[in-house]
DNA sequence: ACGATGATGAAC
DNA sequence: TTCATCATCGTA
């Protein structure tokens, strides 16, 4: 049985944990039938001071949870259409989140929602094995094989913050 | 290159 | 209450 990843795992400075999420699982259970899939690419998002982050905005009612517990999913509606899969790292009051870009078979952040069926019921739950969506340990990936690139989609950051180079990439 | 599609946050 | 924008995707 290969481990879960818990709240230690995540309550850690965002752009590790984005990195050591590469390789490791994202594991869903419909059913009885349990899938899972090894993570390819993610993106930080790191504090209020990240301005290509919801939480350089302050708290809302939308992105509160950032600013919550780690290990806890952050969910969200773009485009009107589909979902985003983000967890929630560091301490309880430093808003930041990984988003979940890419595992093997499925590209695109919204194509993973949409195939494993995550929608915003599952905003503001513990990644485990009781909500059904969780994190499990990986094989040890060769820290060559990273790639690290700017984030997608965040020109409204601004010249700094829209060139940070916080995608991680899991090359094949 | 662009339209689908609706929630969100800021302005008014 | 209105408005522009949006951490995207599939078709063209």
């Amino acid at each position: 049985m290969k481990k879960v990843l818990d709240k230690q795992f995540f309550n850690r400075k965002t752009l590790a944990v984005a990195r050591d999420l590469l390789g490791k699982y994202l594991v869903r259970k419909t059913g009885k039938k349990i899938r899972r899939y090894k993570i390819t690419e993610v993106e930080g998002y790191v504090g209020s001071h990240d301005l290509a982050s919801h939480s350089s905005k302050g708290k809302t009612e939308r992105n509160e949870v950032m600013f919550g517990e780690a290990g806890r999913f952050y969910i969200y509606l773009v485009y009107g259409m589909y979902y985003m899969l983000n967890v929630v790292t560091e301490k309880k009051d430093y808003p930041s989140a990984i988003l979940i870009r890419g595992v093997e078979g499925l590209s695109g952040p919204g194509v993973i929602t949409r195939e494993l069926k995550i929608n915003k019921k599952f905003n503001g739950k513990s990644a485990s094995r009781k909500t059904r969506l969780w994190f499990e340990d990986g094989g040890k990936i060769n820290p060559r094989k990273i790639k690290k690139t700017p984030r997608i989609g965040v020109h409204y950051a601004g010249p700094v913050w829209s060139k940070k180079p916080y995608r991680f990439i899991l090359e094949e």
